[in-house]
DNA sequence: ATGATTTTTTGATACAGATCAAAAATTATT
DNA sequence: AATAATTTTTGATCTGTATCAAAAAATCAT
Protein backbone atom coordinates (compact mmCIF):
# COMPACT_ATOMS: atom_id res chain seq x y z
CA UNK A 1 0.00 0.00 0.00
CA UNK A 2 2.98 1.77 0.89
CA UNK A 3 4.18 2.00 -2.57
CA UNK A 4 0.72 2.82 -3.80
CA UNK A 5 0.17 6.09 -2.13
CA UNK A 6 3.92 7.32 -2.67
CA UNK A 7 3.56 7.16 -6.68
CA UNK A 8 0.33 9.59 -6.14
CA UNK A 9 2.26 11.65 -3.57
CA UNK A 10 4.77 12.45 -6.45
CA UNK A 11 2.19 14.19 -7.97
CA UNK A 12 -0.72 15.40 -5.37
CA UNK A 13 -0.25 16.09 -1.71
CA UNK A 14 -2.57 13.22 -0.27
CA UNK A 15 -5.17 14.22 2.43
CA UNK A 16 -5.39 11.42 5.20
CA UNK A 17 -8.86 11.63 3.99
CA UNK A 18 -7.97 11.16 0.04
CA UNK A 19 -5.29 8.35 1.33
CA UNK A 20 -7.81 6.20 3.30
CA UNK A 21 -10.94 6.50 0.70
CA UNK A 22 -7.75 5.15 -1.80
CA UNK A 23 -6.77 2.62 0.47
CA UNK A 24 -10.06 0.89 1.30
CA UNK A 25 -11.07 0.79 -2.34
CA UNK A 26 -8.26 -0.54 -3.21
CA UNK A 27 -7.80 -4.94 -3.29
CA UNK A 28 -4.71 -6.40 -2.89
CA UNK A 29 -4.43 -9.49 -5.95
CA UNK A 30 -1.94 -12.07 -7.21
CA UNK A 31 -1.20 -13.27 -10.14
CA UNK A 32 0.39 -16.36 -11.59
CA UNK A 33 2.86 -16.13 -14.50
CA UNK A 34 0.53 -16.61 -17.84
CA UNK A 35 -2.97 -15.35 -16.37
CA UNK A 36 -4.77 -13.11 -18.08
CA UNK A 37 -6.17 -10.12 -16.37
CA UNK A 38 -8.10 -8.59 -19.20
CA UNK A 39 -10.05 -10.42 -22.23
CA UNK A 40 -10.01 -7.60 -25.33
CA UNK A 41 -13.76 -9.09 -25.86
CA UNK A 42 -14.98 -7.49 -22.23
CA UNK A 43 -14.94 -3.89 -20.86
CA UNK A 44 -12.16 -2.85 -18.86
CA UNK A 45 -13.04 -2.34 -15.25
CA UNK A 46 -10.14 -2.92 -13.32
CA UNK A 47 -6.82 -0.86 -13.46
CA UNK A 48 -3.74 -2.41 -11.77
CA UNK A 49 -0.62 -0.76 -10.17
CA UNK A 50 1.77 -3.18 -9.95
CA UNK A 51 3.61 -3.51 -6.41
CA UNK A 52 5.42 -6.62 -7.61
CA UNK A 53 6.37 -8.27 -11.19
CA UNK A 54 5.81 -7.54 -14.85
CA UNK A 55 2.67 -6.90 -17.28
CA UNK A 56 2.01 -6.96 -20.97
CA UNK A 57 -0.68 -5.42 -22.83
CA UNK A 58 -0.69 -6.64 -26.17
CA UNK A 59 -3.47 -7.52 -29.39
CA UNK A 60 -3.55 -10.52 -32.02
CA UNK A 61 -2.52 -9.56 -35.44
CA UNK A 62 -3.28 -12.43 -38.03
CA UNK A 63 -3.18 -14.65 -34.80
CA UNK A 64 -0.09 -13.72 -33.39
CA UNK A 65 0.47 -11.89 -30.32
CA UNK A 66 1.98 -8.03 -30.41
CA UNK A 67 3.23 -7.07 -27.65
CA UNK A 68 1.97 -3.39 -27.32
CA UNK A 69 4.03 -2.61 -24.02
CA UNK A 70 5.85 -3.52 -20.86
CA UNK A 71 4.72 -2.47 -16.97
CA UNK A 72 6.61 -3.41 -14.14
CA UNK A 73 6.58 -2.02 -10.32
CA UNK A 74 5.15 1.27 -9.71
CA UNK A 75 3.19 1.65 -12.93
CA UNK A 76 -0.55 1.32 -13.50
CA UNK A 77 -1.91 -1.01 -16.35
CA UNK A 78 -5.23 -0.81 -17.83
CA UNK A 79 -6.50 -1.47 -21.35
CA UNK A 80 -6.56 2.49 -21.93
CA UNK A 81 -9.24 3.05 -24.23
CA UNK A 82 -11.56 0.17 -22.58
CA UNK A 83 -10.59 1.21 -19.32
CA UNK A 84 -11.01 4.96 -20.16
CA UNK A 85 -14.42 5.30 -22.42
CA UNK A 86 -15.56 1.78 -21.03
CA UNK A 87 -16.05 0.24 -24.82
CA UNK A 88 -13.96 -3.13 -25.64
CA UNK A 89 -10.73 -2.51 -27.59
CA UNK A 90 -8.50 -4.84 -28.78
CA UNK A 91 -5.66 -5.34 -25.77
CA UNK A 92 -5.10 -8.24 -23.80
CA UNK A 93 -3.33 -7.84 -20.78
CA UNK A 94 -1.23 -10.89 -18.91
CA UNK A 95 1.54 -11.64 -16.52
CA UNK A 96 4.86 -12.26 -17.74
CA UNK A 97 5.86 -13.01 -14.37
CA UNK A 98 4.11 -13.55 -11.12
CA UNK A 99 2.74 -10.51 -9.75
CA UNK A 100 0.86 -9.02 -7.00
CA UNK A 101 -0.95 -5.89 -7.80
CA UNK A 102 -3.12 -3.18 -6.16
CA UNK A 103 -6.58 -3.17 -8.36
CA UNK A 104 -9.07 -0.46 -8.70
CA UNK A 105 -12.74 -0.56 -10.03
CA UNK A 106 -13.43 1.79 -12.79
CA UNK A 107 -16.62 2.93 -10.42
CA UNK A 108 -14.40 3.78 -6.93
CA UNK A 109 -11.60 5.54 -9.67
CA UNK A 110 -14.83 8.08 -10.66
CA UNK A 111 -15.68 8.26 -6.88
CA UNK A 112 -12.60 9.72 -6.05
CA UNK A 113 -12.78 11.83 -9.36
CA UNK A 114 -15.69 13.29 -8.27
CA UNK A 115 -14.82 13.73 -4.30
CA UNK A 116 -11.35 14.98 -5.06
CA UNK A 117 -9.82 17.33 -7.67
CA UNK A 118 -6.74 16.73 -6.92
CA UNK A 119 -7.26 13.33 -7.80
CA UNK A 120 -8.29 14.93 -11.41
CA UNK A 121 -5.23 17.13 -11.41
CA UNK A 122 -3.00 13.68 -10.49
CA UNK A 123 -4.54 12.02 -13.87
CA UNK A 124 -3.50 14.77 -15.82
CA UNK A 125 -0.16 14.99 -14.35
CA UNK A 126 0.28 11.31 -14.87
CA UNK A 127 -1.33 11.19 -18.31
CA UNK A 128 0.91 13.80 -19.88
CA UNK A 129 3.79 11.37 -18.69
CA UNK A 130 2.31 8.51 -20.51
CA UNK A 131 1.80 11.38 -23.89
CA UNK A 132 6.15 11.50 -23.31
CA UNK A 133 6.88 8.04 -23.49
CA UNK A 134 4.63 7.58 -26.88
CA UNK A 135 6.34 10.19 -28.03
CA UNK A 136 9.30 9.49 -27.76
CA UNK A 137 8.98 5.91 -28.74
CA UNK A 138 7.30 7.05 -32.05
CA UNK A 139 10.14 8.79 -32.69
CA UNK A 140 12.23 6.32 -32.48
CA UNK A 141 10.60 3.69 -34.65
CA UNK A 142 10.71 5.45 -37.76
CA UNK A 143 14.22 5.89 -39.56
CA UNK A 144 15.64 3.35 -37.69
CA UNK A 145 17.54 -0.11 -38.34
CA UNK A 146 15.98 -2.93 -36.25
CA UNK A 147 19.46 -2.74 -34.22
CA UNK A 148 18.42 1.01 -33.28
CA UNK A 149 15.25 0.23 -32.07
CA UNK A 150 16.61 -2.63 -29.81
CA UNK A 151 19.24 -0.06 -28.57
CA UNK A 152 17.07 2.31 -27.61
CA UNK A 153 14.67 -0.18 -26.31
CA UNK A 154 17.55 -1.47 -23.95
CA UNK A 155 18.10 1.61 -22.84
CA UNK A 156 14.58 2.64 -22.12
CA UNK A 157 13.61 -0.36 -20.32
CA UNK A 158 17.02 -0.71 -19.00
CA UNK A 159 15.57 -2.48 -15.38
CA UNK A 160 13.10 -5.12 -17.30
CA UNK A 161 14.18 -5.75 -20.39
CA UNK A 162 15.97 -8.77 -19.64
CA UNK A 163 13.10 -10.16 -17.66
CA UNK A 164 11.16 -10.23 -20.90
CA UNK A 165 11.23 -13.14 -23.65
CA UNK A 166 12.80 -12.16 -27.40
CA UNK A 167 9.62 -13.08 -29.12
CA UNK A 168 7.36 -10.16 -27.23
CA UNK A 169 10.19 -7.62 -27.43
CA UNK A 170 10.50 -8.58 -30.99
CA UNK A 171 6.92 -7.88 -31.81
CA UNK A 172 7.38 -5.04 -29.21
CA UNK A 173 9.97 -3.65 -31.79
CA UNK A 174 7.75 -4.51 -34.99
CA UNK A 175 10.87 -7.14 -36.39
CA UNK A 176 10.83 -10.48 -36.47
CA UNK A 177 12.27 -12.95 -33.43
CA UNK A 178 14.96 -13.99 -36.22
CA UNK A 179 16.48 -10.48 -37.12
CA UNK A 180 16.32 -10.05 -32.79
CA UNK A 181 18.22 -12.73 -31.94
CA UNK A 182 20.91 -11.95 -34.99
CA UNK A 183 21.19 -8.66 -33.21
CA UNK A 184 22.17 -10.22 -30.19
CA UNK A 185 24.03 -12.33 -31.41
CA UNK A 186 26.91 -10.49 -33.00
CA UNK A 187 28.36 -8.11 -30.76
CA UNK B 1 -13.68 32.21 -29.15
CA UNK B 2 -17.21 30.13 -29.48
CA UNK B 3 -15.55 27.36 -31.41
CA UNK B 4 -12.90 27.37 -28.64
CA UNK B 5 -15.62 27.65 -25.88
CA UNK B 6 -17.30 25.09 -27.60
CA UNK B 7 -14.68 22.67 -27.90
CA UNK B 8 -14.27 22.98 -23.71
CA UNK B 9 -17.93 22.20 -23.78
CA UNK B 10 -17.56 18.91 -25.03
CA UNK B 11 -15.50 17.62 -22.20
CA UNK B 12 -16.56 19.59 -19.12
CA UNK B 13 -19.75 22.26 -18.31
CA UNK B 14 -18.82 25.42 -18.77
CA UNK B 15 -19.55 28.10 -15.98
CA UNK B 16 -20.10 31.74 -16.83
CA UNK B 17 -16.86 32.71 -14.96
CA UNK B 18 -14.84 30.31 -16.18
CA UNK B 19 -16.08 31.45 -20.01
CA UNK B 20 -15.45 34.47 -19.33
CA UNK B 21 -11.47 33.68 -17.87
CA UNK B 22 -10.78 31.58 -20.53
CA UNK B 23 -11.94 35.00 -23.08
CA UNK B 24 -9.75 37.12 -20.81
CA UNK B 25 -6.70 35.18 -21.62
CA UNK B 26 -6.88 34.10 -24.75
CA UNK B 27 -5.11 36.27 -27.95
CA UNK B 28 -6.06 35.72 -31.45
CA UNK B 29 -3.40 35.99 -33.46
CA UNK B 30 -2.41 35.10 -37.15
CA UNK B 31 0.13 33.33 -38.89
CA UNK B 32 1.40 32.94 -42.67
CA UNK B 33 2.27 29.91 -44.04
CA UNK B 34 5.86 28.75 -43.49
CA UNK B 35 6.16 31.04 -39.86
CA UNK B 36 7.62 29.11 -37.06
CA UNK B 37 5.73 29.40 -34.30
CA UNK B 38 7.81 27.55 -31.07
CA UNK B 39 11.43 26.83 -32.19
CA UNK B 40 13.18 23.76 -30.91
CA UNK B 41 15.38 26.04 -28.59
CA UNK B 42 13.08 27.18 -26.74
CA UNK B 43 10.68 26.40 -23.91
CA UNK B 44 7.29 26.17 -24.84
CA UNK B 45 4.80 29.29 -23.63
CA UNK B 46 1.87 29.04 -26.06
CA UNK B 47 -0.42 26.38 -26.57
CA UNK B 48 -2.51 27.53 -30.16
CA UNK B 49 -6.01 26.57 -30.70
CA UNK B 50 -6.53 26.48 -34.51
CA UNK B 51 -9.64 28.42 -35.53
CA UNK B 52 -8.77 28.27 -39.24
CA UNK B 53 -5.50 26.12 -40.91
CA UNK B 54 -3.06 23.96 -40.97
CA UNK B 55 0.00 23.47 -38.25
CA UNK B 56 3.20 20.83 -38.08
CA UNK B 57 5.12 19.56 -35.43
CA UNK B 58 8.26 18.24 -36.43
CA UNK B 59 12.09 17.65 -35.58
CA UNK B 60 15.20 17.03 -37.15
CA UNK B 61 16.59 14.27 -37.82
CA UNK B 62 20.34 14.34 -39.73
CA UNK B 63 19.57 17.70 -40.90
CA UNK B 64 16.10 16.60 -42.57
CA UNK B 65 12.61 17.65 -41.31
CA UNK B 66 10.63 14.42 -40.30
CA UNK B 67 6.65 15.76 -39.21
CA UNK B 68 5.06 14.01 -35.94
CA UNK B 69 1.66 14.89 -36.56
CA UNK B 70 0.03 17.70 -37.82
CA UNK B 71 -2.86 19.53 -36.39
CA UNK B 72 -6.10 21.26 -37.86
CA UNK B 73 -8.95 22.85 -36.80
CA UNK B 74 -10.28 22.97 -33.33
CA UNK B 75 -7.64 21.43 -31.84
CA UNK B 76 -4.74 22.11 -29.78
CA UNK B 77 -0.88 22.23 -30.80
CA UNK B 78 1.93 22.56 -28.75
CA UNK B 79 5.73 20.92 -28.13
CA UNK B 80 4.35 18.69 -25.94
CA UNK B 81 6.97 17.82 -23.24
CA UNK B 82 8.18 21.58 -23.65
CA UNK B 83 5.38 22.88 -22.53
CA UNK B 84 3.49 20.33 -20.44
CA UNK B 85 7.35 20.61 -18.19
CA UNK B 86 8.74 23.60 -19.02
CA UNK B 87 11.88 22.67 -20.24
CA UNK B 88 13.41 22.48 -24.19
CA UNK B 89 12.67 19.75 -26.37
CA UNK B 90 13.29 18.56 -29.73
CA UNK B 91 9.89 19.94 -31.81
CA UNK B 92 9.24 22.66 -33.59
CA UNK B 93 5.93 24.09 -35.06
CA UNK B 94 5.25 25.66 -37.91
CA UNK B 95 2.41 26.93 -40.16
CA UNK B 96 1.55 24.48 -43.58
CA UNK B 97 -0.76 27.16 -44.29
CA UNK B 98 -1.82 30.53 -42.87
CA UNK B 99 -3.46 30.12 -40.05
CA UNK B 100 -5.48 31.72 -37.23
CA UNK B 101 -5.40 30.45 -33.57
CA UNK B 102 -6.03 31.47 -30.12
CA UNK B 103 -3.20 31.12 -28.18
CA UNK B 104 -3.00 30.72 -24.18
CA UNK B 105 -0.04 31.44 -22.11
CA UNK B 106 1.26 28.71 -19.76
CA UNK B 107 0.48 30.67 -16.73
CA UNK B 108 -2.73 31.44 -17.91
CA UNK B 109 -3.60 27.89 -18.35
CA UNK B 110 -2.15 27.29 -14.66
CA UNK B 111 -4.12 30.17 -13.08
CA UNK B 112 -6.96 28.26 -14.72
CA UNK B 113 -6.24 24.68 -13.22
CA UNK B 114 -5.68 26.14 -9.60
CA UNK B 115 -9.16 27.98 -9.80
CA UNK B 116 -10.65 25.73 -12.32
CA UNK B 117 -11.20 22.10 -10.73
CA UNK B 118 -13.13 21.21 -14.18
CA UNK B 119 -10.44 22.31 -16.08
CA UNK B 120 -8.29 19.59 -14.79
CA UNK B 121 -10.98 16.93 -15.96
CA UNK B 122 -10.83 18.90 -19.47
CA UNK B 123 -7.34 18.45 -19.60
CA UNK B 124 -7.36 14.70 -18.42
CA UNK B 125 -10.22 13.71 -20.90
CA UNK B 126 -8.60 15.44 -24.13
CA UNK B 127 -5.22 13.70 -23.11
CA UNK B 128 -7.11 10.46 -22.58
CA UNK B 129 -8.05 11.14 -26.58
CA UNK B 130 -4.46 11.88 -27.36
CA UNK B 131 -3.66 8.89 -25.55
CA UNK B 132 -6.11 6.82 -27.49
CA UNK B 133 -4.67 8.59 -30.90
CA UNK B 134 -0.93 7.82 -30.21
CA UNK B 135 -1.93 4.02 -29.00
CA UNK B 136 -3.85 3.72 -32.57
CA UNK B 137 -0.86 4.98 -34.57
CA UNK B 138 1.70 2.83 -32.74
CA UNK B 139 -0.31 -0.03 -33.71
CA UNK B 140 -0.66 0.74 -37.42
CA UNK B 141 3.31 1.46 -37.61
CA UNK B 142 4.59 -2.02 -36.92
CA UNK B 143 3.97 -5.15 -39.28
CA UNK B 144 2.29 -3.03 -41.62
CA UNK B 145 3.47 -2.42 -45.29
CA UNK B 146 4.58 1.41 -46.64
CA UNK B 147 0.95 1.25 -48.31
CA UNK B 148 -0.76 -0.06 -45.45
CA UNK B 149 0.61 2.84 -43.96
CA UNK B 150 -0.62 5.36 -45.93
CA UNK B 151 -4.14 3.97 -46.53
CA UNK B 152 -4.84 4.13 -42.73
CA UNK B 153 -3.30 7.80 -42.37
CA UNK B 154 -5.54 8.81 -45.45
CA UNK B 155 -8.35 7.66 -43.03
CA UNK B 156 -7.53 9.19 -40.36
CA UNK B 157 -6.64 12.20 -41.68
CA UNK B 158 -9.32 11.80 -43.94
CA UNK B 159 -10.17 15.78 -44.49
CA UNK B 160 -6.77 17.01 -44.05
CA UNK B 161 -3.92 14.68 -45.64
CA UNK B 162 -4.93 16.52 -49.28
CA UNK B 163 -4.15 19.51 -47.67
CA UNK B 164 -0.15 18.68 -46.97
CA UNK B 165 2.82 18.19 -48.91
CA UNK B 166 3.78 14.72 -50.00
CA UNK B 167 7.56 15.06 -48.14
CA UNK B 168 5.25 15.41 -44.93
CA UNK B 169 3.35 13.20 -44.94
CA UNK B 170 6.22 10.67 -45.95
CA UNK B 171 8.50 11.35 -43.16
CA UNK B 172 5.38 11.24 -40.76
CA UNK B 173 4.90 7.68 -42.13
CA UNK B 174 8.71 7.04 -42.05
CA UNK B 175 8.90 5.93 -45.21
CA UNK B 176 10.51 7.69 -48.20
CA UNK B 177 9.18 10.52 -50.52
CA UNK B 178 10.33 8.51 -53.28
CA UNK B 179 8.10 5.55 -52.12
CA UNK B 180 4.67 7.45 -51.59
CA UNK B 181 5.18 8.97 -54.65
CA UNK B 182 5.20 5.39 -56.28
CA UNK B 183 2.04 4.18 -53.77
CA UNK B 184 0.22 7.23 -55.06
CA UNK B 185 0.99 6.66 -58.69
CA UNK B 186 0.17 3.20 -58.86
CA UNK B 187 -3.98 2.55 -58.27
C1' DA C 1 14.65 -36.96 -14.03
C1' DT C 2 12.58 -37.59 -18.75
C1' DG C 3 10.03 -36.67 -22.53
C1' DA C 4 7.18 -32.93 -24.52
C1' DT C 5 6.51 -28.11 -25.50
C1' DT C 6 8.02 -23.85 -26.34
C1' DT C 7 11.52 -20.56 -27.41
C1' DT C 8 15.67 -19.24 -29.60
C1' DT C 9 19.15 -19.77 -32.99
C1' DT C 10 21.08 -20.59 -37.50
C1' DG C 11 20.85 -20.97 -42.60
C1' DA C 12 19.23 -19.90 -47.35
C1' DT C 13 16.53 -17.09 -50.21
C1' DA C 14 13.38 -13.33 -51.62
C1' DC C 15 11.61 -8.83 -51.75
C1' DA C 16 9.93 -4.22 -50.09
C1' DG C 17 11.64 -0.20 -49.72
C1' DA C 18 16.06 2.64 -49.31
C1' DT C 19 19.44 5.10 -51.81
C1' DC C 20 21.45 7.62 -55.55
C1' DA C 21 20.62 10.25 -59.66
C1' DA C 22 18.28 13.08 -62.66
C1' DA C 23 14.10 14.67 -65.14
C1' DA C 24 9.54 16.71 -64.80
C1' DA C 25 6.24 19.42 -62.58
C1' DT C 26 4.81 22.72 -59.43
C1' DT C 27 5.30 26.89 -56.69
C1' DA C 28 7.60 31.14 -55.41
C1' DT C 29 10.06 35.39 -56.51
C1' DT C 30 11.55 39.47 -59.09
C1' DA D 1 5.57 36.70 -67.53
C1' DA D 2 10.10 34.83 -66.82
C1' DT D 3 13.34 32.86 -63.94
C1' DA D 4 14.57 30.58 -59.81
C1' DA D 5 13.64 27.47 -56.20
C1' DT D 6 11.25 23.73 -54.48
C1' DT D 7 8.66 19.55 -54.74
C1' DT D 8 7.36 15.42 -57.02
C1' DT D 9 8.13 11.77 -60.20
C1' DT D 10 10.66 8.21 -62.59
C1' DG D 11 14.56 4.98 -63.18
C1' DA D 12 18.28 1.79 -61.72
C1' DT D 13 20.50 -0.49 -58.17
C1' DC D 14 21.39 -2.08 -53.54
C1' DT D 15 20.45 -3.74 -48.90
C1' DG D 16 18.21 -4.75 -44.47
C1' DT D 17 14.92 -7.47 -42.95
C1' DA D 18 11.16 -10.77 -43.89
C1' DT D 19 10.12 -15.38 -44.90
C1' DC D 20 10.55 -20.26 -44.94
C1' DA D 21 12.75 -24.21 -42.91
C1' DA D 22 14.87 -26.80 -39.56
C1' DA D 23 18.18 -27.52 -35.71
C1' DA D 24 19.48 -26.36 -31.00
C1' DA D 25 18.46 -24.81 -26.52
C1' DA D 26 15.60 -23.83 -22.79
C1' DT D 27 11.48 -24.51 -20.14
C1' DC D 28 7.54 -27.08 -18.62
C1' DA D 29 4.85 -31.02 -17.11
C1' DT D 30 4.29 -35.78 -15.65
Amino acid sequence: MTALLHHFSQYITLSDDLSSEISNRVKHQTFKKGHLLHDANKICTHSYFIQQGLLRLYFLKDGKEVSEYFCCEKEWVNSPRSFMQQKTDIYYIDAIEDTTVFSLHVQDLVFLFNHFPEMERYARLSMGSMVGHFLERITSMRFTTAREKYTHFCETYHDIYHRIPLGMIASYLGITQETLSRIRADK
